[in-house]
DNA sequence: GAATAACCTCTGGG
DNA sequence: ACCCAGAGGTTAT
C-alpha cells in the first residue's frame, strides 16, 4: 500500500489532467480505476516510480513505490511542476495587460514542466511529423526495450528512460525501425552516438544542462540543433521544457498559422536581416532555421515577455493534444470527464466556437447544457471513438 | 537563403 | 473494404 503525501500550491495553479496529458510529457500512464498517474522520474540521477493523483485544486498527492521514503521527492516535484512560478500573477500582470486575447481565458493549471533534458531531446525527436499517440508509444518502447526495469505498480512494469550509452549499446537503426520509429530511427541512433561521444564523463542531462550555464539561448539552441533530427522546433521544445528557458516559444505549423492569422505577425525584410546578422556565427542555426518562423518566435517573445513559452501553452494547450493519455489496462476503457474539464469547456465555449468556424476537427452539437463527454481510449492512448460533445453554446 | 519533395507509421473520415 | 490526408518537423536537393 502506497503512502501518499500532499504537495500544496495556490488554488488553480496546477491540474494534472492538463499538464500530464497535453502532449508535453509522453510517459505518464493514467490508471483509470485508481485515478492516478504513474511514471518513472530521474531524481538525483536515480529512477523512481512516482504516483500522482489530484482531487483538489490546491494540492496534489504523491507517492513513490519502494521501501524508503526519499525526502528529495517533494522538492523534485516542485521543480518538475515549476511551482515557484505564479501562473495567476503572470496572467494578470503580464499576459492580460499585453494581449487582449487572454481576456476571458484562464491559465487554469496549464504549466510548462521542467523535464529531464535528455529524455526531452529524444522524445521530441520522435515528435516530428507525428501524432501524440504514436510519440507516446515510441517513448514507452524506448524505455521497455533499452531502459532498465525500475519496478512495477498496479500491474504495470516501469522502466528508466535509456541513456545515450544504453541506446548506442542496445539499439540500432534496424531494431528501432522494427519498433515502428520509421525514419526517426537513424536520428535516435545518431543523436545517442553523438551524445555518448561528446558528453565526457557527465550524464546526458548534465551535459545538456551545462550549456545553459555559460551560453545564451541562441548558442544553446545552436548546440542542440547539432543533433541529427533536431530542427528549430524540437530544439526550442528542449530549451523550454527541458532547460527551463521560459521565454522560448516553439513555433510549429499550428502556432505559425495562428501567428499569421490572429496576430498578423509577418516578418519584415529588416527583421530577417537582423536575425541573419545575429546568426552569422551560428552555422547550424543558419542552415536549419526558417527566418519567417523564427521571426514569429521573436514577436511572441516580445509580446508575452519572459514567460512567453508559458503563455503559448496557456493559449493553445487546449487546441492540440487534449485527448491524450495512456491507460494502465490492456482493454479499451472509457474515461468520464472530470468536473474541472466540464467547467473548462464552459469557460472556453466562446473560443471553442471561434475555433469551430475555422476547423472541422471537433463536432459540437448545440445544446443549452453540458451533458457529458465520453472518450474511449485504446491501448495506445489514442481516443478510438468520441461521442458527440454537448457543449453550452454561448452566443 | 528559399522553396520542394520525401520520409515511417497509424488512423479517422470519405 | 479501400484510399488518403494529416499528424506539435527535419533533411536532402
Amino acid at each position: 500500500m502506497l503512502s501518499f503525501r500532499k504537495l500544496s500550491f495556490k488554488r488553480g495553479e496546477l491540474y494534472l489532467n492538463k499538464v500530464l496529458r497535453c502532449g508535453q510529457a509522453f510517459r505518464w500512464v493514467f490508471h483509470e480505476k485508481l485515478g492516478e498517474y504513474s511514471s518513472t522520474l530521474r531524481i538525483d540521477g536515480h529512477y523512481k516510480i512516482v504516483v500522482l493523483r489530484q482531487e483538489s485544486d490546491d494540492f496534489i498527492e504523491y507517492a513513490t513505490v519502494g521501501k524508503i521514503e526519499d525526502p528529495a521527492v517533494p522538492a523534485f516535484l516542485r521543480r518538475y511542476f515549476r511551482l515557484e512560478v505564479d501562473l495567476a500573477k503572470l496572467y494578470m500582470e503580464q499576459w492580460l495587460t499585453q494581449d487582449h486575447r487572454f481576456a476571458g481565458k484562464n491559465p487554469n493549471g496549464v504549466r510548462i514542466l521542467s523535464q529531464d533534458p535528455w529524455e526531452t531531446l529524444v522524445s521530441y525527436i520522435c515528435s516530428s511529423n507525428n501524432n501524440i499517440a504514436r510519440i507516446t508509444k515510441m517513448c514507452h518502447a524506448l524505455c521497455t526495450h533499452f531502459g532498465n526495469p525500475v519496478g512495477h505498480y498496479d500491474g504495470v512494469d516501469h522502466f528508466s528512460f535509456p541513456t545515450s550509452r544504453e541506446i548506442t549499446q542496445k539499439a540500432s537503426e534496424e531494431t528501432l525501425r522494427k519498433l515502428g520509429f520509421g525514419y526517426r530511427a537513424k536520428f535516435i541512433v545518431a543523436t545517442a552516438q553523438k551524445m555518448e561521444s561528446d558528453r565526457l564523463n557527465m550524464s546526458d542531462s548534465d551535459y545538456l544542462e551545462s550549456w545553459k550555464d555559460h551560453l545564451q539561448y541562441e548558442q544553446v539552441r545552436e548546440k542542440i540543433m547539432s543533433f541529427n533530427g533536431v530542427g528549430p522546433k524540437v530544439a526550442d521544445c528542449v530549451c523550454l521544457s527541458g532547460l527551463r528557458m521560459d521565454d522560448v516559444v516553439p513555433v510549429d505549423v499550428h502556432i505559425a498559422r495562428i501567428a499569421q492569422r490572429d496576430y498578423k505577425f509577418s516578418a519584415r525584410k529588416q527583421d530577417i536581416e537582423e536575425l541573419q546578422k545575429e546568426y552569422k556565427n551560428l552555422p547550424i542555426t543558419r542552415k536549419k532555421v526558417n527566418y519567417e518562423l523564427d521571426s514569429a518566435r521573436c514577436m511572441f517573445k516580445q509580446k508575452w515577455g519572459e514567460f512567453a513559452g508559458w503563455a503559448q501553452g496557456v493559449l493553445f494547450a487546449q487546441e492540440i493534444g487534449r485527448t491524450t493519455g495512456v491507460s494502465s489496462e490492456g482493454t479499451t476503457l472509457t474515461q468520464k470527464t472530470k468536473l474541472d474539464f466540464v467547467v473548462q469547456v464552459k469557460e472556453e465555449s466562446a473560443s471553442l466556437k471561434r475555433r469551430l468556424s475555422q476547423t472541422e476537427t471537433v463536432k459540437v452539437k448545440q445544446e443549452d447544457t453540458i451533458v457529458k463527454t465520453e472518450i474511449e481510449y485504446s491501448v495506445t492512448g489514442r481516443p478510438k471513438r468520441r461521442t458527440t460533445r454537448n457543449v453550452e453554446y454561448v452566443s
